[in-house]
RNA sequence: UGCCCGAUGGUGUAAUGGCAACACAUCUGGUUUUGGUCCAGACAUUCUAGGUUCGAGUCCUAGUCGGGUAACCA
């Protein structure tokens, strides 16, 4: 190792990379995704399988896809299923799969060998009862009336729970560990609760199910993981990990502890994205206003992009936010390198130029992408009507308005200049036309007199246009913290009633036409769009807005307006 | 009311006892047929107080603040 060229590690590729040098593990690197199946994954899933599947490629070992299915009343096949097709599709691929059912008999084995040595109890208490005798923070708990049942008693009476000689709730097995430890977990936890329920791959074959603790640590065990990377909230779970790994003496990996993803104006709570879908408050997993992996795919985001963004978050210790922005920069980064520029207006008005002749029109030439050579040029249809961006025209402008204004002129980009000369209004006085003369010298968006014009709008030949709709996506909380729910109101009240404002009536170029579900686009002027996935047909486009562009006009308007 | 963990700009991270660095955001200016991109610039008494040291963001002590934690969930 060349201490020069140290690089900058996050603390676990820096453990991993102590462990690697001292030789742990034979030099080893096993890490694994263990996600449990009762949702889809989100953005913060995403940071993790980057750092799991990440260590692995980095350090040439191993990652494994675990599914945590010891709940069977909360999983689901379809969620494993999501859950594989979303991992691939961020550009991941696991050595090998397991469930952590798979293990089911062996935990079993090993419980008994617990017991048989002391160290597991099957306990009669309730619910409420176990909670009294745990005690608290200052008080230490009092020891389970069974706990000092014989072990032979406790063999029959487990052997019996998992025989289904006994109801839900009825008895738990437990830990022998300490009732008066100053971590709770270590107050002799539930290893095996009893759940008549059908799980989704072992069916109705057992009824005891193991707890979280008992599951974890001897399934990364059996795949012979080395590191067990999680989140924070576990950290105290840590003890009870070694403590049963310690007893049965098996392969004993590493579990370390980061801090999860919180990023603003998002909510990523498992259980609250849960009832958005079940509650109807958003169209299913993958509404793109959901911050999860099949949310953000149909929205438009890159696997790219996501990979890029759960590399800069960086790993720590320590619970922070991060801003919103770092993803809309992730996005726009990679989608100005890969999309194709076209033409897309959105909320149109029609422009009639006077003194272009009827019936006639002319192809322009233009190019696809400023930002790659490669991406070779199109052509687009140019005529006496056209659509404009409503946006785009105001009769009474600031002056640094650089659009169509009455009497004023502006480049119609990869064509002419425009002046506009009469305003044409319906009865409610919205605008339905506009009055506007082109000057044929202006060819190639310059005046042979030197002329210049401010700004450049985009534009579409109102014969050849094709209807679209477009669905403009915004945060899907206005508060940067939704989790913060003021006195007296609901989570579900802060949803920001805008996260999705539809755009009936866009007019977009001909040649978005052939696109097909999922491509990528800049609309020009307006932002970063997608042919939607499940709604868009043929005959009836239907984009998504991916993200924004910067929008420096639109900034400074929000801060009042220029005085001039 | 214990136990565990944490604290570096508006935000997220880096600095492995030796010039506080990078990115985002914000603001200024330049280029531009996208008010995009690109380019240049601005933006910090490292939570506090002591201590160790030639030298501390980093080590020690005490405090302050924040988070986690007492499911037969994961």
């Amino acid at each position: 190792m060349n201490e020069s060229e140290h690089k900058s590690l996050d603390f676990i590729r820096q453990r991993v990379s102590d462990d690697v040098a001292n030789g742990k593990n034979e030099g080893r690197v096993h890490t694994r995704f263990p996600p449990e199946p009762n949702g889809y994954l989100h953005i913060g899933h995403a940071k993790s399988i980057c750092l799991n599947f990440g260590l692995a490629e980095e350090f040439g070992g191993k990652c494994n896809l675990r599914f945590d299915d010891t709940n069977p009343e909360k999983e689901d096949t379809e969620f494993v299923d999501s859950i594989r097709e979303d991992i691939r599709w961020l550009g991941f691929e696991w050595d090998a799969e397991f469930f952590a059912s798979d293990y089911f008999e062996k935990l079993y084995q090993w419980a008994l060998e617990l017991i048989k040595r002391g160290k597991a109890y099957v306990c009669d208490q309730t619910v409420e009862e176990v909670r009294e005798y745990r005690g608290g923070w200052d008080k230490p708990g009092k020891n389970s009336p069974q706990r000092d049942r014989t072990v032979e008693e406790n063999l029959d009476l487990f052997s019996r729970m998992k025989n289904g000689e006994f109801k839900d709730g009825e008895k738990t097995l437990r830990a022998k560990i300490d009732m008066n430890s100053d971590n709770m977990n270590l107050r002799d936890p539930a290893m095996y609760r009893i759940r008549h329920a059908t799980h989704h791959r072992t069916g109705d074959q057992w009824c005891i199910y193991p707890n979280y603790d008992w599951a974890h640590g001897q399934s990364d065990s059996i795949e012979s993981i080395t590191h067990s990377v999680c989140t924070l909230e576990f950290e105290q779970h840590r003890p009870l990990y070694d403590w049963y790994i310690g007893q049965l003496e098996v392969h004993h990996p590493q579990q370390i502890e980061f801090a999860k993803l919180v990023i603003s104006n998002t909510m990523m709570s498992k259980r609250k994205l849960t009832e958005l879908v079940v509650g109807g408050f958003v169209e299913g997993w993958d509404d793109p206003r959901m911050p999860t992996i099949s949310g953000f795919r149909r929205r438009g985001f890159t696997p790219e992009s996501i990979r890029s963004f759960a590399n800069r978050v960086g790993i720590t210790k320590h619970n922070s936010t991060t801003d919103i922005a770092l993803m809309n920069l992730c996005i726009r980064e990679h989608l100005n390198r890969i999309a194709p520029r076209v033409t897309g207006v959105l909320d149109p008005v029609k422009v009639v130029i006077e003194n272009y002749p009827e019936g006639e029109f002319e192809m322009r030439v233009t190019g696809v992408n400023p930002e790659d050579e490669n991406a070779g040029t199109r052509e687009v249809p140019f005529g006496r009507e056209l659509y404009i961006e409503r946006s785009d025209f105001m009769e009474e402008a600031p002056k640094k308005f650089f659009r169509l204004t009455v009497g004023g002129e502006v480049r119609l980009r990869n064509a002419f200049f425009l002046k506009c000369n009469e305003v044409i209004k319906d009865e409610q006085g919205e605008i339905v036309e506009l009055r506007c003369t082109y000057d044929p010298e202006t060819s190639g968006g310059k005046a042979p007199d030197g002329r210049k014009v401010k700004g450049t709008i985009h534009w579409v030949s109102a014969a050849h246009a094709v209807d679209a709709e477009v669905r403009l996506y915004d945060v899907m909380f206005e508060n940067e913290d939704p989790s913060d729910v003021p006195e007296g109101k609901d989570w579900k009240d802060l949803i920001n009633p805008n996260a999705l404002v539809v755009m009936q009536n866009a007019k977009v170029e001909p040649i978005l036409a052939d696109a097909s579900a999922g491509d990528s686009f800049q609309f020009v002027r307006n932002g970063y769009f997608c042919v939607d996935s499940k709604d868009s047909q043929p005959g009836k486009l239907v984009f998504n807005r991916t993200v924004t562009l910067k929008d420096a006009w639109s900034k400074q308007q929000k801060k009042g307006g220029s005085p001039n």
